[in-house]
DNA sequence: CAAACAAGTTAGTGTATGCTAACATTTGAC
DNA sequence: GTCAAATGTTAGCATACACTAACTTGTTTG
């Protein structure tokens, strides 16, 4: 009857990737921190999304995403991304609450109304891109973001088609006057707001 | 901490007020079908409204919204009705998606919010209606849905403001070639889509 | 390197929500 | 008017989520 995730279920594997992304670890006093609860109430989640394969974890020791878990991690973020595009420009709320707002609503945000969303404020994924467009990051899939940021693709950085491959799959983009070059599997999964 | 309204609290004074619109009266069993659970949670979630002063309810009797119950079950149709409208004009989604996604996202949707998605959507109330505008009804305040339906003034009726008052508060409104007199109270409460 | 402090866990509760099975009340058909 | 079906309620239970208090483990620092 339960979906797999619950509402405290993604919360909790979406901060455990923002702060991975940002810190290298997620402790459990952060999580806790973020999500606005105490800790107890935070291990006594890590120990469900545990037994659902979504992280890995034991006791005293540092949380670590699985891959299911991260691909979640990451769909959520898409979500809160979008919705936060929206609410900011669309309905000119101020980020922060703009931010509080995504954070509720992005759990009920299905795939399709995502992708209407998507198209309706101008977001497309990084290998979508036209040859003369260009857009702003708006968010990239937990995991890549340390490799990447490294060449300069971080959220808020602007990025264009730099060659048109030969129909190859590394396709190159511009970043920030940077090229990088990226797989269709990686590009795809990158959003950005087109201008 | 908690506010006085849960999510299942607001879909369940949501419920009886359009069962009360439609059919006059709200059966437990009635209520559980569209809530979609069964009828003891219903009996349980009735006592709580009691308690918290928004149903007046006794075993085995049909159950009325308080003025309170009735002032939070039309601001929840409200969100209701201009979330819908965005899913599907802008989103376009389909009705039954739309009604499906609404009544999730309507309990996370807070006033501002509301406000802004409003004006995004073109929507307003009926008494700020301008000469020359004409709007469909989206919304009637419950309580006062079935004096009005007995003017032609329900959902999808199209409205227009027939005389400028003289400053005065009865105001009068054409719904399909009728004219309507209504307090600017009442016509505040009233949502209309401009076209 | 040990004590003090920080971080994390366990145990025990509480509330909200929903369920099933069994019981009670109403109502309507004869 | 009585009794069966429909309707509604009670009791008992389960799960998700969050809390406090008390305990354990890890870390840091003198």
């Amino acid at each position: 009857m339960n979906s797999l995730t619950t509402t405290s279920t993604e919360d909790c594997l979406e901060i455990i990737a923002k702060l991975a992304e940002k810190e290298g670890h997620a402790h459990v006093s952060d999580i806790a921190r973020q999500l606005g609860v105490k800790k107890p109430s935070v291990t006594a989640t890590l120990k469900s999304l545990a037994e659902k394969g979504l992280v890995q974890y034991e006791s005293y020791h540092p949380v670590e995403l699985t891959r299911k878990g991260s691909q979640i991690a990451t769909q959520v973020i898409k979500k809160h991304q979008t919705l936060k595009c929206f609410l900011t420009q669309c309905l000119k709320l101020s980020p922060e609450h703009a931010d509080t707002l995504a954070c509720k609503l992005e759990h009920e945000l299905d795939d399709v109304a995502l992708e209407r969303l998507s198209q309706f404020v101008n977001i497309k994924s990084l290998d979508s891109l036209l040859p003369e467009e260009e857009g702003v990051v708006i968010s990239v899939p937990v995991g890549l973001g340390r490799r990447l940021a490294a060449y300069g693709l971080v959220k808020g950085a602007s990025a264009r088609l730099s060659k048109i491959a030969p129909l190859g799959d590394p396709r190159s983009f511009l970043v920030n006057e940077t090229e990088i070059s990226l797989r269709a599997s990686e590009a795809k999964q990158i959003q950005v707001e087109l201008k």
